[in-house]
DNA sequence: GCAATATATGAAGGATTCTTCGCTTTGAGG
DNA sequence: CCTCAAAGCGAAGAATCCTTCATATATTGC
């Protein structure tokens, strides 16, 4: 995902055994519980390494500190975010731009919603970490598949498609993280997915009219 | 605001004489700074009082812990926000839907990117803090001087009014963290800044030719 | 079975941090 | 000027926390 993760911010090693990367795996799961069990400020490399059943001194052989073991949980998390996201896209090709629309704010959404626990964890531990790369790298990444969606509409948009393009991904981003953090009924969350591609969608439409 | 602060969130004591409130603005200036210099992760009681030159003790008699100050430190800054959005909804009741959403687009941009860097430090700050109550106090603030001016537009919008207010609030809230948080040029948010406006007109005109 | 590696352990050092409390200084009212 | 309450001070106790390293165990390749 971020070609380069910042040194100071790189795994210590990779695992070559079975077990090393059940370890791993461990340790990763046991960051997200302890996270939604007592927040980020009770992410202890301690309580991390107790939940997950190893050893703190384990913990440090594959990071170097605490923030690497978030910066690397974030990128695993983003990088199974903007698959999804590319496979939906990769699935619209060619389809109206209504169509290409919902497909996106549905990917985007479940990806999100459907393990919400570990999406608002992340969204706290986020804070402090030196990420800005790696979310710039997830963005792009999106921008790319949406876009390449876009222009093959049946019914392609006029206009400046970047700005467009860019604009909806903003908003549709943006949008999906303030209901999260708010944390309202799932209803009412169903009910505001629904009228954002409603949004989207005339959004489109009208960039088409006027710009077209 | 939030009529109840937590108990255990609200401030131990109010100022009474005039240096106690100057003490109590340095608090709160050098906490910004302290977040914005440091981050979250430094930023101490012991600091805190340091770069507003006042004692830790001090800082004690106003604020049970440091919770409290995070807490009230947002209190304030939500609270100048919605004042301002207020102020912009009010000064364009019976307007058209149209210049409307500009304005509160405009009113509630601004009053996010005026300070940037005060707005970018209390996002951070948010983390970890028991705030939800506060951010639900501020939507229904900003929720009922919205719903108020909408209802007061020449061109009226039908449908679900409730909704269709929910919704822009969501998507106006989302995006603007979202492009605040990427750190984009100044000239791409003017830009999508510009786009928003027009994807919320173009909803709210679609809103009313489909349900009105 | 035997090196050579890869993994795992966890006590302990070193560093911070939060919060308290006994005491001092300042301001207001009479 | 005097007294009381308000405001301010900051060293120190108690609690965590991060990280290392010397040691121990498991796996692999041969």
């Amino acid at each position: 995902m971020a070609a380069t993760p910042p040194r100071h911010l790189s795994p210590r090693k990779k695992p070559r055994q079975a077990r090393a990367t059940l370890t791993l795996e461990a340790i990763f799961e046991a960051t997200i519980q302890v996270l939604l069990a007592e927040g980020l400020h009770r992410l202890t490399t301690t309580r991390v390494a107790e939940r997950a059943g190893v050893s703190v001194g384990t913990m440090y052989q594959y990071f170097p500190h605490k923030q690497a073991l978030l910066y690397a949980l974030n990128e695993r998390y983003l990088d199974t975010v903007a698959e999804r996201v590319e496979k939906a896209c990769i699935e619209h090709h060619g389809a109206s731009t209504a169509e290409m629309v919902e497909a996106l704010v549905n990917a985007y959404w479940e990806a999100k919603t459907e393990r919400a626990d570990i999406t608002r964890a992340l969204y706290r531990s986020v804070v402090e970490l030196d990420n800005e790369a790696l979310i710039e790298a997830f963005s792009q990444r999106v921008d790319a598949a949406t876009s390449a969606m876009l222009v093959s509409a049946s019914d392609a948009v006029g206009g400046d498609r970047r700005l467009c393009n860019t604009t909806l991904l903003a908003v549709i981003f943006g949008t999906v993280r303030n209901v999260f953090e708010r944390n309202l009924p799932a209803a009412v969350q169903a009910d505001i997915r629904c009228q954002l591609v409603r949004m989207c969608v005339s959004y489109l439409a009208a960039a088409r009219l006027s710009d077209g």
